[in-house]
DNA sequence: TGAAGCATAGCATGAAAATGCTATACAATG
DNA sequence: CATTGTATAGCATTTTCATGCTATGCTTCA
């Protein structure tokens, strides 16, 4: 396997530097642009040419414009880029903004340098990278964003869950029926008991609470 | 420190003794409780009165309730114990179910035995464990959620979007027209635009992709 | 200036869904 | 042992949807 092309994005000068030496002193790592700020890396890659980053290690707290707010000017430009935040802020909210934003992993600079280097072949890779902890806080925030105490959660049966979960996917009532090994006016009959518990009369509507995780 | 307790949800008796032994072989682990499906955990756990698990390995295709609906119980029953899915399925949907489900890591079956304890241990310090290609999914599909990869996006007009944003919230065809101010057949013939646009014949299938933010 | 795209509108027809009833079987529960 | 809840099933009716055509007025753009 030929060698991974990497990017770094850090304001810290000693943090850059000390980072390109590691990588570069990894034979199957090369540096091929490092910046202070994500304006400067921009202009960088214009005057030099250069497009071939396969990972790119990308801070948030920069001057001028910040790491997440830049994520799409760079994949703007480097469209196959994989991006991993390098950072120190890891609360919830930056971490949820980063992935929203286009990053794949997001490592608090408190990581070892050797999980650093893991972190870029693994993505180079085709993975992602997450630290126990950090993996941990999205697995807490998803979990909590559709623990809502919804009036309709719990209210309907396995069963009557599964039939919306097929007619979710745009199966007919015929063909939920087939699935479910059950006849046509059963299907029906589910329907019309989940409306009438769920206060609705549409199969829309039935299906924007099921995957609003509301039932 | 002392010993982590385990509890294993798993219907493949060879699978499951298999965990078994594995961990049991690892002096800081210890079972407390194996079951071949949710029903019969949570019913030994009754009869037992046992309430000391702090991780639990949990496959999804189980007799009876499957592992993510069965979360829910298993939770209010056990309230602080971590939950990992350690199932063969892995596909982003339904990594996505069991995270907003409470479970706290998801691993694949093929993951090494070495890696599943590592996660156990991980979990019981209060961290999460994601592998490689199941972060990458998760950081996918965030971002997904914002960007424009699909072939789809921006093939519809503005007031085709507005038709379908009216749609989605379970309006009929009858109560779109009058909301956009615009006969019937009109709704019909933006609807016959747009399920060619779309290659689809169906409302479901255009919301779908509408909620997905794929349009 | 003529083609292309979009929004508008009509008519017609068969398929699917929503809704009104009733009814049986089984398990759990008080 | 009666009640409640759930899953099953049937029939009938009205409404809504999906889809086949055609057609006009208005931009935009080559």
């Amino acid at each position: 396997m030929s060698e991974v092309t990497v990017g770094i994005i850090e304001d810290d000068q000693i943090i850059r530097e000390g980072l390109t030496r590691s990588i570069e002193s990894n034979p199957g790592l090369r540096i091929t642009l490092a910046s202070e700020s994500v304006e400067s890396f921009l202009e960088s890659l214009k005057t030099n040419n250069e497009t071939d980053i396969q990972v790119l290690l990308l801070d948030i707290g920069l001057p001028g414009m910040n790491g997440i707010n830049g994520i799409p000017h760079i994949k703007s430009v480097l469209k196959k880029t994989d991006i991993i935040m390098l950072t120190a802020y890891d609360d919830t909210e930056q971490i949820f903004q980063a992935l929203c934003a286009g990053a794949c992993s997001y490592i608090s600079k408190k990581t070892s340098l050797k999980s650093i280097l893991d972190a870029i072949y693994i993505v180079s890779r085709g993975g992602a990278y997450m630290s126990p902890s950090i993996a941990r806080k999205i697995a807490t925030q998803l979990n909590q964003e559709k623990e809502s105490t919804s009036p309709n959660k719990n209210i309907l049966s396995e069963r009557q869950l599964e039939l919306i979960s097929l007619l979710s996917e745009g199966l007919s009532y015929k063909m939920v029926a087939d699935k479910m090994n059950i006849s046509l006016n059963t299907v029906r009959s589910h329907i019309r008991n989940i409306y009438s518990e769920l206060n609705v009369n549409s199969k829309i509507e039935v299906i924007n609470l099921y995957r609003d995780g509301a039932l």
